[in-house]
RNA sequence: GGCGAAGUGGCGGAACUGGCAGACGCGCCGGACUCAAAAUCCGGUUCCCUUCACGGGAGUGAGGGUUCGAAUCCCUCCUUCGCUACCA
């Protein structure tokens, strides 16, 4: 502010400094024109191949990467805002002297393919091609610096090949297998669903309502790896906190005991999982899932088969979400009975609607007294309670009861455990239950399986082979790839064309040589994208999934930046698929993203963009208006990433004003110091000068920090602006003009400013750093230092508080003690004024900052 | 119901480990340039009181606390937004 006060005043001083005609002739020829620079730059980056990378084990390796983008016809806001972030650290990390892998590719199998083909009656892969050439040149006109020679599709045959092979190397390993299961199935789609790809009930894609279905399907055991892909996320300092917790409850882990109840009249036993094993001699009924198996069997014969047909039958009608919604207890006693393994208390068996088949065993033991599900269903049903946990303030007593006692506490009715705490309770029950046979402590995951099946065309083929004598036999390795038939004529109806075209499903049993089918489903397409990362490194190698040297090399990837929407989709697949590569020998690395970035939807008018809201915005017609400097320039400047970002045409103007200003200011410095070499020390500077070359070296301070740190590039921006508007001012001072160095501050700090602005808008940047008489790329260029000694000023700032209110700021030399700025504090006549009369208890000084006088 | 994030001007957002609240930008207001407009440039812009001016008071969702000093730390509450949801 005080600062301000003094440009203002020089200012005036200066008599309004005007430009002779000339100059402004010339100005005009030179008006800032986004277009005309950004094709020139985007042009000669081509010609010169500035963005291709190979390894170099001499240099700091940095793996720069970004979702990669489903071909889906046009780029939207949210890809380029993804982009603007990763290219630019990319470019940030290149100047800083790291070898920096960029690339970009196309997440290309899917359905959307599907849908479009028929709907413009034309094919999956032509669509999906065209798209993709459509893409890329709107990613071209960005300006990104990608290794474009790197790119790839992953439904290319060369891709996927690899990815069938590492099915047949799960198969040996028993990380695949096939069986016949209840599935989400999405009848929109026409295809099953795994579980994470089911939100609320609904399928992921289309929204949908998601049913159930017993079907065929192969499954990835992901499970296998739970404890793993767990304990993994605690060594992941680099990933949000955020999305850790959603992988963490998504893996569910908890802790409980096996528990066994002995059926009645019959061999066997019924298996729950338990937490609260401390309960288990409140246990007073059994519940079953409607899908288990026993829920039926047990059942037949007695006179209740009828009532648990029927409600099993009206359970399977509802929809998944229904059932979800289903909030009221209902249920159907089997029949049968099975018995308590401690107290032997005979417990009748029952079908509830609120037990799950997918968790636990789809078995419940109910202890209504110390839950309130099977509380609510005891009532409904007039079961009986009993008491077993105590809080502190004793029993309640059943007939007391209006809700379960859900707490932990001591345990009453329990035998010879009574007087034990819940937590002691809980490890001696579960080892009584395995002296005895009948139960264990236990751990157990909600995570299933990874179903990848599909029942779709536009997917990677799985690699199988059915063959009546020999059943399900792999496709030999040499015979891969198995190819999708491209000359498949989609029905127009949906679903898969695969199971009709004979000619391509007849094959010869590898085995026995007898005619057989093939596999007609296809993969999930999140298998493609759970390492496609890792391809990057090797694109083009032909002898493997990923050629080992420059694999090693690039992986793992060092900044990996998306959605948040992926957080248990994507990023736990690929993570699963790192460990897989990793156990089958084709990669090193135990995880795929060692630091995340999660950013922001772009939003417009407060709302998400979408076509019924009619607020989209279309980059295509941004990147005409303003340049594609200033958009890159505003995503990157209204908000920090991880946040929403608003889109407003006006804040992008904004943008297109600044980099104008950059624009004007430095040719109006390249003219004055033609010839002049940066300010480099030697001449002392006063005044605005100085000022301006302290501001120069905080400013370059503060971007390298603000970007490297926590990715701000929204104060990076603020501050470059910062010193633009000063080193505007500075150019106009008459006083300063007349200072021998004033050109070379000029150029020191204009040169400063395009370097530090290059990363975020490149085109102006290289045209500008030509334009001040310099040859080649900004990003060959070494990214600015700063000095030390010139971060600080002569005289600072400091503010005098009265009482803990600020009452004064005075202006003193930098290296004043505490002492000095006691005494100046307590003579300034502004502060005096508030202190007369009172008696100054304590004098607190911070240190070139403030002085607080306590009364 | 559970878990998590966030509440700061008209708006997007700054404020590193407690030390000048509102950087930077948008919008708005005023001025310069212009026959005029656009563009550009300069100045102003948290609110309230007072003033020709100087000045003063309040203020970071609400209330309390710790501290010389709180947007920042602690407690209680309110609101909004995400994710998840009968998880045994």
């Amino acid at each position: 502010m005080l600062l301000r006060c003094r440009w203002r005043s020089l200012i005036r001083a200066t008599d309004s400094f005007s430009r002779g005609k000339r100059e402004i002739m010339s100005a005009q020829a030179d008006r800032y024109r986004p277009a005309e620079v950004e094709a020139k730059w985007q042009a000669r980056w081509q010609q010169a191949g500035v963005f291709k990378v190979s390894e170099d084990p001499s240099r700091p390796k940095f793996y720069c990467l970004e979702m990669f983008p489903y071909p889906s016809g046009r780029i939207h806001m949210g890809h380029v805002r993804n982009y603007c972030i990763g290219d630019g650290l990319a470019r940030f990390k290149r100047m800083q002297g790291y070898n920096v892998l960029h690339p970009m590719g196309w997440d290309a199998f899917g359905m959307p393919a599907e849908n479009a083909a028929i709907a413009n009656n034309t094919h999956p892969a032509r669509w999906t091609y065209d798209n993709i050439e459509f893409m890329r040149k709107q990613l071209k006109r960005l300006g990104y610096s990608y290794d474009w020679d790197r790119e790839f599709a992953t439904c290319d045959p060369s891709y996927y090949r690899w990815e069938q092979l590492v099915f047949l190397k799960m198969w040996e390993k028993d990380l695949v297998y096939r069986k016949l299961s209840l599935v989400n199935w999405c009848e929109h789609c026409r295809t099953v669903l795994a579980n994470e790809q089911v939100e609320q009930g609904l399928c992921w894609r289309c929204g949908e309502p998601v049913g159930q279905k017993r079907l065929w399907g192969y499954y990835f055991r992901i499970t296998r790896y739970a404890e793993e892909l767990l304990e993994w996320l605690d060594k992941l300092p680099g990933w949000p906190e955020r999305v850790k917790t959603m992988q963490r409850n998504w893996i569910g882990k908890s802790h409980g005991a096996e528990t066994h109840f002995p059926l009645e009249g019959r061999e066997g036993v019924i298996k729950v999982f338990t937490t609260r094993a401390d309960t288990l001699y409140g246990a007073t009924f059994m519940s079953l899932a409607p899908e288990h198996p026993l829920a039926l069997e047990l059942a037949e014969g007695t006179e209740q088969e009828q009532a648990v047909k029927e409600f099993i039958d009206k359970v399977a009608r509802q929809s998944y979400a229904d059932r979800a919604d289903e909030r009221k207890k209902e249920g159907v006693f089997t029949g049968a009975w099975c018995r308590n393994p401690l107290t032997g208390r005979r417990m009748p068996i029952y079908v509830a609607n609120f037990v799950l088949m997918d968790y636990g065993t789809g078995a419940v033991m109910a202890v209504p007294t110390h839950d309130q599900r099977d509380f609510e269903f005891a009532k409904e049903y007039g079961l009986p309670l009993v008491e077993v946990i105590v809080g502190p303030d004793g029993p309640i007593g059943v007939e007391n009861m209006t809700q379960a006692f859900t707490d932990y506490g001591t345990l009453i009715n329990s035998g010879p455990f009574d007087g034990m705490s819940s937590q002691e309770a809980m490890r001696a029950i579960a080892a009584e239950l395995e002296r005895r046979g009948l139960g264990r402590e236990t751990v157990h995951y909600r995570l299933r399986d990874w179903g990848i099946s599909r029942q779709r065309y536009w997917g990677a083929p799985i690699p199988m082979i059915h063959c009546e004598d020999c059943g399900l036999v792999p496709v030999p390795e040499e015979d891969l790839p198995v190819v999708l038939p491209l000359e498949a004529q989609l029905p127009p109806t949906g679903g898969s064309p695969l199971p009709d075209l004979e000619e391509w499903v007849r094959v010869d049993c590898p085995r026995c040589g007898r005619p057989a089918r093939r596999e007609v489903d296809t993969m999930d397409t999140f298998v493609e994208s759970s390492w496609y990362f890792a391809r990057y490194a090797c694109p083009h190698y032909d002898q493997g999934p990923l050629d080992p040297g420059p694999t090693s090399y690039w992986m793992p990837v060092d900044q990996y930046i998306g959605g948040i929407e992926h957080a248990v989709l994507h990023l736990l697949y690929s993570r699963f698929y790192t460990k897989v590569l990793r156990d089958l020998g084709l990669i090193h690395c135990d995880e795929p993203f060692t630091n995340l970035l999660t950013q922001g939807m772009v939003i417009k008018d407060g709302a998400k963009m979408s076509k019924s809201k009619g607020n989209v915005v279309d980059p295509d017609e941004m990147v005409e208006r303003y340049g594609a400097d200033a958009v890159r320039t505003f995503m990157l400047f209204a908000a920090p990433p991880e946040r929403d970002l608003d889109w407003t045409d006006q804040g992008a103007e904004g943008a297109y004003r600044f980099l104008q200003r950059l624009w004007r200011v430095s040719l109006a410095v390249a003219e004055h110091a033609r010839g002049v070499e940066p300010y480099a020390g030697g001449e002392k500077l006063t005044g605005a000068l100085a000022d301006l070359h302290t501001k120069t070296h905080q400013t370059i301070k503060k971007v390298g920090e603000d970007i490297s740190g926590r990715f701000q590039f929204n104060t990076a921006i603020a501050a470059v602006m910062e010193l633009v508007n000063l080193i505007s001012l500075v150019e106009q001072d008459a006083q300063a003009r007349q200072h021998p160095a004033w050109a070379a501050v000029l150029r020191e700090a204009v040169e400063a400013a395009v370097k530090l602005i290059s990363p975020i808008a490149p085109h102006i940047a290289d045209e500008l750093w030509e334009r001040l008489g310099h040859q080649g790329f900004l990003i060959d260029q070494p990214w600015p230092s700063y000095d030390e000694k010139a971060l600080v000023k002569a005289e600072k700032v400091v503010v005098v508080q009265v009482g803990g209110k600020k009452r004064a700021q005075l202006l003193l030399p930098a290296d004043a003690d505490d002492e000095a700025l006691r005494q100046a504090a307590l003579a300034d006549p502004g502060v005096q004024k508030f202190i007369a009369g009172k008696e100054i208890k304590k004098i607190i000084v911070v240190q070139g900052k403030l002085v607080n006088l306590v009364v």
